[in-house]
DNA sequence: GCCCACCTAAATGTATACACATGATGATAT
DNA sequence: ATATCATCATGTGTATACATTTAGGTGGGC
């Protein structure tokens, strides 16, 4: 059957699950014997598990072997939010000097004309904005041209705090994220525009400054000011 | 004993070396049981060390299972270099930014001067550069305060040819060397005097441009009028 | 009282037998 | 002649027994 799911995929899935949503705080030593009991699944597809999750950059190796819950303090986040900015503007960049198809150009357009779309309405989809979103970040990603790019992008991406469409679900305050979402768009728009008429450096500049909304977003979501971090998933495995 | 190399570490130390050094070519398939028969090792340590090698990004996990020897295209070997200089020149931009302590700045004029005198000697001794080199571009990194950085930069300067001190070892005239390594340490200098002087925009702007004589580089040796490819270790694992 | 050596428990490292998935091959029926 | 199905070869997936390493505690000697 090909539906059917290995020992590895199993406890890929549960292990990664249960580091991303906090369950096993960061700094935490995964020890092999204690999982395979756990799970009822011996120690090799462990093993294999365990060495997946650490090329997603969820896992350490410690020293001397075995591996620890990576830890993240607000700090790492802010900059690996930075980095993502910093990559898609080299993305954006490259997209508007190596130039684009008439095909990509018109595809990004309808995404953007979708998510305008989803805007427009009173109760946003948030489900289908985050994955209208994620779609556009994506296509930037593509129009890079670039595959080294584009792998750099997803593992940055693959940390659920610098996914673009992290701290989506927790605005509170419904007038707060349609301004938000707003001026999001109409960095997309902009963003878009710049490739199109091969503006390299707006491109660049647009594509950063886009990042950094999402850094401010953490960054008052962590402070005094904030909700509390408990029904923030995004931020479920960083550390005080 | 302390100093006994684990059979997987055997493994990881044979593979790699022979990826990178071309014996294996791109595109290849690595079959546990072929490699576990002809190194005398079980599949066990086999399979670890292949998954460390997809880590360090040398393998790509195949469909189905199994590894493949990653494959550089001429396009992602420069992408490759570029992303390097887009990543030191986010590094150099946060030291400028975030400032660095008088000992770190110190540490790294050291350095420089050490290049310095390396570089007035009549025979350079390449092996001195490539050492001082590498630790001024080790020191990038750390001064930029972000271990989210440090990390990434590690990953891609694992990439033989995305190494800063990659190609040194081939050049066949004197002169252009000499002429070379003297534009890179005029660079280093401004670079440090740039993040010394807090000027942050010129400190990327220096280190991205840095990078970028590394990538003209690539691209005079595997031109036509480039020496063969054969002779150059940062290229054995890219492909025509 | 302190330090060093040894011992032990608990962890990872290793080998190997077997299970299972997949794709190639060839025989057979239509 | 071709399509289909059984069979087999070859790969990874899995379980498990055993080896090895190492950290920590405990005892003895100085």
């Amino acid at each position: 059957m090909a539906d059917t799911l290995t020992q590895t995929q199993k406890a890929l899935l549960t292990l990664r699950q249960r580091v991303l949503s906090g369950a096993i705080s960061g700094g935490t030593r995964l020890y092999e014997v204690a999982l395979a009991e756990e799970l009822a699944i011996s120690r090799t597809p462990i093993r294999a598990a365990l060495s997946r999750l650490a090329e997603e950059g969820l896992l350490e190796r410690g020293r001397g072997g075995g591996f620890v819950v990576r830890s993240f303090a607000l700090a790492d986040v802010v900059d690996t939010i930075d980095l993502r900015g910093v990559l898609e503007g080299t993305a954006a960049r490259y997209a508007a000097e190596r130039g684009i198809s008439l095909e990509q150009l018109e595809r990004s357009r309808a995404t953007l004309r979708e998510i305008d779309r989803v805007l427009a309405t009173q109760d946003i989809d948030m489900e289908a904005y985050s994955t209208l979103n994620t779609a556009f970040h994506l296509q930037l990603a593509l129009m890079s041209q670039s595959a080294t790019l584009q792998r750099e992008l997803a593992r940055i991406t693959a940390l659920p705090f610098a996914s673009p469409s992290a701290f989506l679900e927790d605005h509170d305050r419904r007038e707060a994220l349609q301004r938000t979402l707003a001026v999001a768009q109409a960095q997309h728009i902009a963003i878009l525009d710049a490739i199109a008429g091969r503006e390299a450096g707006r491109a660049e500049a647009l594509a950063r400054e886009h990042a950094r909304a999402a850094r401010r977003n953490v960054e008052f979501l962590l402070s005094d000011e904030g909700v509390q971090r408990e029904g923030v998933p995004s931020l479920a495995l960083v550390r005080d």
